[in-house]
Formats: structure tokens, sequence, C-alpha cells
RNA sequence: GCGGGCGUGGUGGAACUGGUAGACACAAGGGACUUAAAAUCCCUCGGCCCUAGGCUGUACGGGUUCGAGUCCCGUCGCCCGCACCA
């Protein structure tokens, strides 16, 4: 799921109007009020208006997107959801910023592609089959069907025509031909690897999918098993994928340094040590990778991963090592185990000769520092320059050799203490390299040791390591994508013919016991052999749901198309302009997508690199927390069922039901766990959907997290109020715009801010700035609100206000579509401000006669001058030291300088 | 431990490439209207003082500059990411 990761595995959608009854009796009393005076005043109805424009839009098929239109072309994305069942506050964040971008960008005359879809394989619907005899499928199409509703009644500016889910079988179809191409081009292949097992959720996670030695889903602690799996070969393009990441320059810096220490490339060297004792596995030589070549003169000992096949071979005669093998793989993966556990190892006995001194014997230690997975699962040691090696090295008195000398340090009495020194210096105690630098001496020992030869090999060679591994996309699970494969006891594992394409996942499953429905399934395993045509099984893996993910942006550039993609709609839509999702998915899913649509260019099935050229990722919804009783025992409230009093600033709550005190806690993001939840539903029910948006838009910068508060709606929903009253108030009072006439001191003075602001608020929508956008639009109503207080009896004031009026309209359209619509309507406006342009900045207007600078004397202000825009500097000085406070301040003196900023500042010298 | 980011009123946050700190909003207090409440409108709202006016103030301590929230050095605090990655 990208969007959405609040999952409810408990149970299927209550039925709406139920949660809807009881959350309103609980609400507190003054919202309640609110909605009567709604109701009373019938002033602006938003749910009659938004119901009704939301009807228009769909009638005229507004939205709906040509992939024929010849105007430039715009695609905006927000990650799909996951259909849970319901959505929640983030979503509404989330779509309200994507359907800003959308709406405001076709008003600028573009081609807006802003489609939807479900991500709708994975765990939480076999979850609710498990708990509550549900099917997955009807369980996850009955959630899309109720979570569109919800959609829908926010007034998105969506192409629905193009809709799909991931479990659609037209979907999954292509999904598998993308893969079957995959197979072909080499980019997938099977391996027999330990891989992470959760024992909760019986399914196997990516390493990347483990968090903390725990499931990511089911939060279980993850086991190691031997399985034989599927992999995508994302490593062959662990550099490109490096690389590219400079030409992102639309995304967060952020996300770009995750990626690149996620990818995690080191340069280095592959050496062969040479075994002075026999190795049990026969081996000559011990092979390992190290990034530091320059400290070779400095090694102490070898280190072996408790995983490299010569421990394994030790441990068959060696019990204690067996033991301390055993024990290393119960640390686990587990961080938090790993982090505290103590640097320990084992000598194995082993010796090998060093590769720059024959005279040198180095011991082998089997140690639990040692990843088998990275470079070749074995190290040589340099306890003076690495900390991990000098805890080990002091644990078991080996000898610590600092080879490299800090800037201003005696090479007599340099020592190492308890901490490595791993910063810059020079290079000494190491015969040919010293007074080198670290890049020198990487340089001379990787010649050195190219140019020998042991054992028929170069001693070493360069090698760039990656800590990207390969991407496991088996599931032993149903509810996901079937791996179109057969396993043939004659011809091994055979791809699925194209023409049988799909490989339909059967209806008829049930979830009795734990594991794969699909591995007990009488019959779905039962097929012929497409190359020999002999009995054979179907796979049971299903496809990790993250592959569903990988392409789905592509896929809605031509929806219906019976191959994956239609290259030509892709290439011309693709890459997406701006995508906006959560900082969560920052490494897996664009990682993933990143690589798929290099993928699926080498395929064909599209032309390009990079899906996504600009990426945005929107802050949390958070909300304060409320406690019912004390500490450990204290059980977490809903805002729901609480009350909220404040006096002379001080607030307390208490329960409605019981009238019992309730503990007000921190602010923290919105989860089901702490009940600090507000429904979407209920909040457009109440205020309205233009509201809801509005709210979650101002304030808070997007990337940043956003406090949801009652009496912030609240404050959106004034201002709905208000906008609505001074559009009224503008319909009445004056008439259509005719031939601009001449204008007043006070009318140029409104049509300048008017202008004025709509060039801030293009600039702040252009840059994502909605909480700029929306105080601006404030400020705007202030201004437009007092002209109107003033008077707008003269035609020019008349004009100047009918102007701003209009423009205020399409200024909010964007963010309060509904409201917008409505107040075009009452100013007479033909056509939906929904296909209407963005209007035009009068750039004359943005420029002032006069400036307002602020007079600084020895860098204090002290007051201003207003002077004509283009003055001198000498005539602003002039002026400057006519007044009177700065002749105070000289007692006739000449200031001993004075700087003029042109229309910015004066500051005086004294 | 490494990497990145942040620190501005009671609160969320503005402040372009160094140029009037606190825009805008929320909360609070006062007033008008009302039988009353809600809504609406008006006023006050960083701190301090001798209240005309002045001093001080953007985590803390220094520095650069005519001028620093913004740049530099150091300290403290918070947040995020990564990690026995050799």
């Amino acid at each position: 799921m990208l969007t959405g990761t609040e999952i409810s595995g408990d149970c299927p959608a209550t039925p709406f109007w139920f949660n809807q009854h009881s959350r309103r009796t609980k609400r507190p009393p003054k919202q309640r009020e609110i909605t009567a005076t709604l109701m009373a005043t019938e002033r602006y109805n938003a749910r009659d208006v938004e119901a009704r424009w939301q009807k228009t839009w769909n009638d005229k098929n507004v939205f709906v997107t040509n992939n024929d239109d010849p105007r430039e072309k715009y695609y905006v994305l927000e990650m799909f959801p996951y259909p849970s069942g319901r959505i929640h506050m983030g979503h509404v964040r989330n779509y309200a910023m994507g359907d800003v971008v959308a709406r405001y960008k076709r008003a600028k005359g573009f081609n807006v592609l802003h489609p939807m879809g479900w991500d709708a394989f994975g765990m939480p619907a076999e979850n609710a089959a498990m708990q509550n005899k549900v099917h997955p499928k009807d369980w996850t199409y009955e959630n899309i069907a109720f979570m569109r509703d919800q959609l829908k009644i926010m007034g998105l500016s969506l192409d629905w025509s193009r809709e799909f889910a991931t479990c659609d079988v037209e979907y999954y179809t292509q999904q598998q031909r993308l893969f079957l191409q995959f197979l072909e081009a080499g980019l997938v292949y099977r391996k027999n690897a330990k891989v992470n097992w959760d024992p909760v959720d019986m399914t196997v996670l990516a390493n990347e999918q483990v968090i903390d030695g725990r499931g990511w889903r089911s939060g279980a602690l993850v086991e190691q098993r031997e399985l034989t799996q599927w992999f995508f070969k994302i490593s062959d393009y662990s550099e490109d994928l490096l690389e590219a990441l400079d030409t992102l320059d639309r995304w967060p810096d952020k996300v770009r340094l995750m990626q690149k220490n996620w990818i995690g490339r080191s340069e280095g060297l592959r050496v062969r040590f040479e075994f002075t004792t026999p190795a049990p596995t026969g081996d000559k030589v011990l092979e390992i990778f190290t990034t530091r070549p320059d400290t070779l003169f400095g090694a102490s000992f070898m280190g072996l991963s408790p995983d490299h096949p010569i421990s394994a071979k030790l441990a068959e005669t060696n019990p204690e090592l067996k033991a301390f093998i055993e024990e290393c793989r119960r640390i686990g993966t587990s961080e938090e185990a790993i982090e505290k556990a103590e640097k320990k190892g084992i000598d194995t006995g082993l010796r090998v000769k060093h590769p720059l001194d024959d005279s040198i014997e180095l011991p082998v230690y089997v140690a639990n520092f040692i990843l088998m997975d990275y470079g070749t699962g074995a190290i040589f040691a340099c306890p003076a320059h690495d900390q991990r090696d000098l805890d080990f090295a002091r644990k078991y008195g080996l000898p610590v050799k600092p080879v490299v000398l800090p800037k201003d340090a005696d090479p007599a009495t340099f020592e190492i203490g308890d901490e490595a020194f791993t910063d810059d210096g020079a290079i000494f105690n190491s015969g040919f390299m010293d007074g080198m630098s670290i890049a020198d001496a990487k340089e001379a020992v990787a010649k050195k040791l190219e140019a020998i030869t042991i054992d028929g090999a170069p001693q070493a060679t360069r090698q760039v390591n990656y800590r990207l591994r390969d991407w496991g996309i088996s599931r032993q699970r149903y509810w996901g994508c079937p791996i179109p494969v057969i396993h043939c006891d004659d011809c091994g594992v055979v791809p699925e013919k194209d023409e049988n394409l799909p490989v339909q996942l059967p209806d008829d499953i049930n979830f009795d016991k734990p594991g794969n429905p699909l591995d007990r399934h009488p019959t779905w395993r039962n097929t012929t052999c497409p190359k020999c045509g002999k009995a054979a099984r179907r796979e049971t893996d299903t496809m990790d749901t993250f592959v569903d993910s990988s392409w789905y942006f592509a896929r809605f550039t031509e929806p219906r198309c019976d191959r994956p993609t239609d290259p030509k709609a892709a290439n011309d839509w693709l890459p997406v302009d701006q995508y906006i999702g959560g900082i969560e998915h920052a490494i897996l899913h664009l990682l993933y997508s990143r690589f798929f649509t290099r993928a699926m260019q080498k395929v064909g099935a599209l032309d390009l690199k990079e899906p996504f050229k600009g990426l945005f990722t929107q802050g949390m919804v958070t909300h304060e927390t409320y406690r019912l009783g004390d500490g450990a025992n204290g059980q977490w409230v809903s805002p729901a069922e609480i009350k909220i009093e404040d006096v002379d600033g001080t607030r307390s709550a208490t329960m409605i039901s019981s009238g019992e005190p309730v503990t007000i806690g921190s602010i923290e993001k919105m989860s089901k766990s702490k009940k600090n939840t507000v429904d979407p539903t209920d909040i457009i029910e109440t205020y309205g959907a233009d509201t809801a948006r509005w709210f979650m838009l101002s304030d808070s910068p997007p990337e940043r997290d956003v406090i949801w508060t009652e009496e912030g709606v609240q404050g959106s929903w004034r201002f709905v109020q208000r906008v609505w009253r001074l559009i009224g108030d503008i319909a009445e009072k004056t008439g259509p715009r005719g031939a601009a006439p001449a204008f007043s001191d006070a009318a140029a003075g409104l049509r300048g801010a008017t202008h004025k602001t709509l060039a801030a608020v293009s600039k702040d929508l252009e840059s994502l700035g909605f909480n700029r956008a929306v105080a601006r639009i404030y400020e705007f109503v202030n201004q437009i609100g007092k002209a109107l207080h003033d008077g707008v009896d003269s035609p020019d004031m008349a004009y100047a206000v009918r102007e701003a009026g209009e423009y205020l309209t399409q200024m909010m359209a964007p963010m309060m579509p509904h409201l917008a619509e409505e107040c075009w309507q009452a100013l007479g406006q033909k056509g939906l401000i929904s296909e209407t342009a963005w209007p035009a900045v009068d750039e004359s207007l943005l420029v002032d006669d006069t400036v307002t600078l602020p007079i600084q004397i020895n860098g204090k202000k002290r007051g201003e001058i207003t002077v004509q825009r283009d003055a001198s500097k000498e005539a602003v000085e002039a002026a400057t030291l006519q007044l009177d406070f700065v002749q105070r301040v000289l007692e006739g003196r000449a200031p001993r300088k004075i700087i003029v900023v042109p229309q910015r500042i004066v500051n005086v010298v004294a």
C-alpha cells in the first residue's frame, strides 16, 4: 500500500451510516452547534452545493483526459491508496495537494493527467479472510467501492475512467506478461537463499522490509529460513540507479541521499591471503574485501563471518565454534541486539601470510560483526583505524599498530587509545608507502598486489561493491499476482506461454489454516508443461505487492491496453511531472519503480529511465492524544469521546459520557492504536469538502507534519462562509466589468493588491507552497473587505472590487473548487471555473510609483521615508538627512557613512 | 557512531539571493450588536521600562558586516535516515 499506513486488519467496512450516527451523537457540543447554525441560516450549504457541482463535473466529463489532446502534457499523481476500508486524513491531505496542482495546471492550459487506482493486493485482505471468513476479493472490492465514494465527495478532479485495481485480472495479466519479458531479458532468476521468514504472516520479507529484526507489517520477530526464491536483478542497475540520482533535481535532497546510502557504493580491493595452515575446505587462499588497503600494514587479524563456508566447515568438527555460530544466529538481524552485542569471536587456529610482508602471520577469527552478504564475508582487521576492529582487538589482546598519522602528531609517540583514528592523515609504519596520502597508498597497494600472482590468480583485484541486494519478490501468499511459471519434472522451471496468460487466481479457496491456500488447493497447481506437455505443477508463489506499485503509473497512461503499456502513450505522458506521497516510501517503492522503469525500457514497454520527474513528500497528519486513567493503566480515548474546555488559556478535557477527567497527551501521528483519528467523511459531512481541503492546506508547510485541531477546521469553515458573504456582497453591489475607467488612488491600490496577490499565489502554487498561498488569500480577502466597507459607489471602485472578487474566486478554485464554482456563478460568469483559464497578471500593476524605505541609524530602525520609486541614491540621501530624528542624532555633524540600498533600506552610520 | 535537518510569540507558522522580525491564522482578553447565545464587526495581543518614547528580543556563546532569523565557528536541545557495510 502506498498511502494508508493505517491498515485495518480487523473487519470489513462497518456500514457507513452506522458509524456516522454514532460519531455524530458523540461529537462535542460546540461542533454540533455549528452544524445547527449551518442548517438554520442556509447561508452557504456546503453539502448541497458540493453534491451539485460534483454532479455537473461528472455529467460533463470535465476531468476525463484525452491522450490525443495536442496541448502540453502534465502528469500529476498521488501515491495510490491501499483499500483498507476507509480513507484517513493522510489521504485527504495527500489528495488535496495533488488536486490543487492538477486544477492549477489545467487552468494554466496543460493537458493534465490525474488518475486514481488501488494498490489492492496484500495481506490485510487475507487477514480479514482469516478473521471474518470474507473472501479477500469481496473484501477488497467492497472496500474499494466504499473508499471511491469517500474520495468522490472530496471533489477531486480525477479521471475516473482510468481507474483500476492491481488485483483486477486485466492488470495482473499484464504484470505476468512483464514478468515473463523480464525473465527472457535475464532480469529474473531463482536462487536458494536464506530469507527472512515472518512466522505470523507466514511469508518471506525483503531485507528492506525487515525493521529492527521484525516484519514491517506484522511486527513479529523474523526468523532465518532457507528457501528457493524468485529475484529481480536490481543489482544490475546499482551504478545507474546511483548515478541518475543526480539528474533528479526536483526530488528532495533527503530522499536522494537516503537512496544513495541504501545503494551504498564502495570502492575497494579484493585481496587474496595465502593460508599457511591447511583450510578445511581445501582453499589455498582466503579472499577478503577491503575499502582500506592503505592500512594493510596495520593488519592484526583476519575475520570470517559466522556464515562463511570455512566457518561452517570448521564448525562440523569444532563444537565450541558450532555453539558460537548458533549464538550469532540468535542475535539474528535485530538491530537492537546487534547494537548491544559485544564484539566477540573465536580463533580458528588457521593462519595466513601477510601479502606485503612474508614474515608476518595473521590469525583467522570467526567474528560476530562480519556480514556474509557484504563483500566476501571475510575481512582483514586493522584495529588502529576501525572502531569495531579495535574493540575486538582490545578484547582478545591482539596488536594495535597505527599506520595513519594525524596531521600534527609525532610518529614516535602516537598511540591509539580506545578510539580508532579514522580521519585523514599520512601513512607511516608501512614500508614503501610511508609518507603517502591515504588515496595514494590505496593506489600503490592495488598496483603492487595486482602484479603478484598467487595460486594462479592476481593477489588483488579492484572491485566496486554495493550494499544494494537483489529484490526477492516471492511471497507464499494467496492474495497477490501469481508468478507465471511451471515446474516440470523433466524440463525444470518453465515459463508459462504468453498465450496461456493469465495465470488466474482461483476463487474457491479457504483460510482455515495459516500458510498459502494456493499450496493446498486440490487442483489449481495441476497443469501441463508448456515445453513437453507432460503433467506439471504451477508455481504457488505470488509476487511482492511492491511489484504491483512499481509500474501502475505507466499503466495509467493507457489503462485498457492489451499489452502492459502502449509505448507511445507511456512515452508521451511519462515521466510523472509531479508525484506526491509519504516520506515512508523514500527508499523501497521509489527505488523499485526506478528499477522497473529501466527494466521496462529494456523490454521495450517504454523508453525512459526515470519515472518521476518531480517528487514531493508530504508530512503526516497528527492530533492530540487523550488518556483516561494514569500511566500504564491509561486507556486511549478518541477525540469524539471527549469534551475540551478552555478557561483563560488552560485546557482541560473530560469524558462526555461520564464527566471523568481525561489527560491531554502529546501530539502524535493519527493512528488507530492511539485512537487520535478524525474521520474524513465525518468532517466533510459537517463542514464540507472545501473546508477540509482548505484546512489541510493552510498553516503548515506541506512537507511538515500538520496538527489537526477542531479550532483550526472551524476557522477554515468560518473563512468559507466569509468568502461566500463577500462574493455575495460584491455580486449585489457591483455589476459586470465593462471598459476600464480612470482609477482613483484607492481603486488603483486595490487593483495593485489584486495583481500582486495573483502573482504571489501563482508562484506559491507552482512551488507547492500551499500554506503561503492560503495566507496571501486571507490577506487579500481582508483587503477586499475593507474596500467594500469603504464603499463601491464610484465606477472605478466598482470595477476594482469586481475584478478582485473574480480573481479571488479563481485563485481559490484549485483549493476550494465547489465554493469557487458557486461564487463564479454568483458573479454571473458563464461556464465552469474548472474550465476557465488562470487569470493573467498585469505586470504594470505590480510596481508602485512610490516606495517606503525604512531608515536605520547604526543598524537600528528609527523611522521611514516615502520616496519616488526611481529616486536617485543622492536624492534619498538628501531627503534622509532632512528628517528630524536623523538630525537629532547627528547634532549637526556629518554622518560617517550613509548606505542607500535602492527600494530596500537606508542606514545612517553616525 | 555516521549522515541529514530543525530550533522564531500562548500555538501553527511568515520573512525573496543578508535589508522594517513576528505577515496570515488559531487561541486568549476587551468592546459593539442581541432578551440571550451563536454568528458577525471593532480593538489589544513577544518581553521589559520612567509608557512622550525607549530598551530588549529569532535555543545559547562568539565572529564577519553599515546591517544577521538568514553567513561562519563553537555549545546545547529536538527530529529523521542509515549502520557491526570492512
